[in-house]
DNA sequence: TTGTAAGCGTTATCAA
DNA sequence: TTGATAACGCTTACAA
């Protein structure tokens, strides 16, 4: 690999002079300068990052963990990648454990990136990295980090108002002409892990109540898949009286899958029950009938989330929970 | 940062000492070496990665390209990310340009990829940057490297027997009393580029052929997009005469699109015509009805991607076009 | 306008 | 068993 003392001694000058050349530092002579950049084409001589780092005591690399991620967390990390990149950083992705509870793999990981010494550090949705872990390790080694949608106000977190979103959802189907409006899905936060049930039976309760609609709540437990969740809660539903006219899902995959229900029984979507999602999951245009949904403000989240780095890494201290507005983008069929 | 020379400090030793001590390396009298652990593990001392690279030539990051992973690659990578981990290496991740044909962009992604100098790199399908290009890049730099799923065999390349997986796909069809088997997708290979049309087809001429049964293709032209052309193949479906008892569409997601249209026109699945995918992905257990499909030995292909690399780090030269055995490992619904 | 030289934290050679 | 020391490639204070 060909370095600076390489080009140096081509050129005849000293390394010193060749880097003032390349960096644009400091008076050169004209020609020298053109002979220096033309030998460093010719030869494809690229900067040793490992000795840049070395020497200057930062690298511009921002590491992130993330879980296995889907296609809205992917969403956000090209956000994220792309407005870090533009800044001059580049992002490196670390896999999280497997499970949330392995301390063992959990200090591995962590490991891993402090290791690497990053300019930063961001924690993606479901990582399975405990957040107060993370964030206790990075505070300690003065690392700035950010916190995405983690559900978990304590600490510098960019996340997306669903109690809006949720209430959003259900006024639309109110004003739609639907009145036994039910929600469908989990009801309970899990701080630090990317479950938002509560939070957006919040909205869902904000909106009906504003209404003075009866309320009807089909309760997931915590420990159900989505899509089981959504297939068993048709039993609910059929002994539900009166039975809802329109059902308020908790994500897409839900409610596909509790459409596939609705089906199973001859229910017919939308005459007989409207289904409206959450998350806008390209599973939603492939339903049938389409299902409509709400669009999740996930490139907005990324950059925010990247915004936010670059904030903190400059010194600037960031509002406390910061929540980027939920923002409505795509409704389909019915 | 403590350092090995702050080690040395307090213990009272030499840096080289302390090295000896940490990496097991050569005689150091056993009270020292128990205090320098000690001393290490409570000042929570972390070797320097940049300092090692810089050192050492070489470091451990295996650096891969990718596009937006989908739920399949993403099997990959974190398969292929757990293989190499096992073996000591780190897996780095960087975003290829949003176009193949962008130039520049390509640049920019190679040189971030070499200017990391990692002990190897790999190109994941859909990473957006020309195969040939690529590989050129990499053997000028001698950095070891594997094409995931390319259709490309002039290189060192790990992919799936699609045809195979078609093959076996549609003689299970047959062997549940389907005559009249149609095959719905795209038809022709782009090298490099992840669509195996032509390769897919083959596999369903030969499963026909073998039986002598008749063959009904539905081409889906290369521009449209997977969803619309599964969408817009029921004109040409509803025009065929005979018509066809059974399609096996390109994937699950053309095939739910293509069971969507059937529900439009009131055909009933699968009693007047079985629909059966490719890929196992999610909306495969989404749709109504859930979707026969064809697994992917997603697994397999990022270990033996890995298995490759490690191979070719160790100096072994792989068998040329490397292929993956197909795995059909689920069928569901109907 | 140019060059010398120190130093970042490792690894590893060589001598003691 | 141990330690002095050079080197990796770069940045940068300082001198010329």
């Amino acid at each position: 690999m060909v370095s600076l003392k390489d080009i140096a001694a081509i050129t005849g000058v000293s390394i010193r002079t060749v880097n003032r050349a390349l960096r644009n530092d400091g008076y050169v002579r004209e020609d020298i300068r053109k002979q220096v950049l033309e030998i460093t084409q010719r030869l494809g001589y690229r900067p040793h990052l490992a000795a840049r780092t070395l020497k200057t005591g930062r690298s511009s690399e921002i590491s992130a963990i993330i879980g296995s991620l889907d296609e809205l967390h992917m969403e956000k990390m090209l956000a994220f990648e792309r407005t870090l990149r533009a800044a001059g950083y580049s992002v490196h992705i670390l896999f999280g454990p497997h499970d949330a509870s392995d301390d063992l793999e959990t200090d591995r990981v962590l490991r891993a990136l402090t290791d690497r010494r990053p300019a930063a550090a961001a924690l993606f949705p479901q990582a399975h990295v405990p957040v107060a872990r993370a964030v206790a390790q990075f505070d300690l080694l003065r690392i700035p980090y950010v916190v995405l949608d983690a559900m978990d106000e304590s600490t510098d977190n960019v996340g997306i108002d669903r109690q809006q979103g949720v209430y959003e959802s259900v006024n639309y189907l109110i004003s739609v002409g639907r009145r036994n409006v039910a929600y469908l899905g989990y009801t309970s936060d899990r701080p630090g892990d990317y479950v938002s049930g509560r939070t957006r039976l919040d909205g869902y309760e904000r909106a009906m109540r504003a209404r003075g609609l009866p309320q009807r709540v089909f309760a997931i437990e915590p420990h159900v898949s989505e899509s089981d969740g959504g297939r068993k809660a048709i039993d609910a539903f059929l002994a539900a009286v009166p039975r809802p006219d329109a059902v308020q899902v908790y994500t897409d995959v839900m409610a596909a899958a509790f459409m596939a229900s609705l089906h199973d029984h001859g229910i017919r979507i939308p005459e007989e029950v409207a289904v409206i999602g959450f998350d806008n999951r390209r599973v939603a245009e492939l339903c049938w009938p389409r299902l409509t949904t709400v669009s999740q403000a996930n490139q907005e989240v990324g950059v925010a989330a990247a915004d936010m780095l670059l904030g903190k890494m400059a010194g600037r201290t960031p509002p406390p929970g910061w929540v980027v507005a939920f923002v409505p983008r795509q409704a389909r069929g019915a």
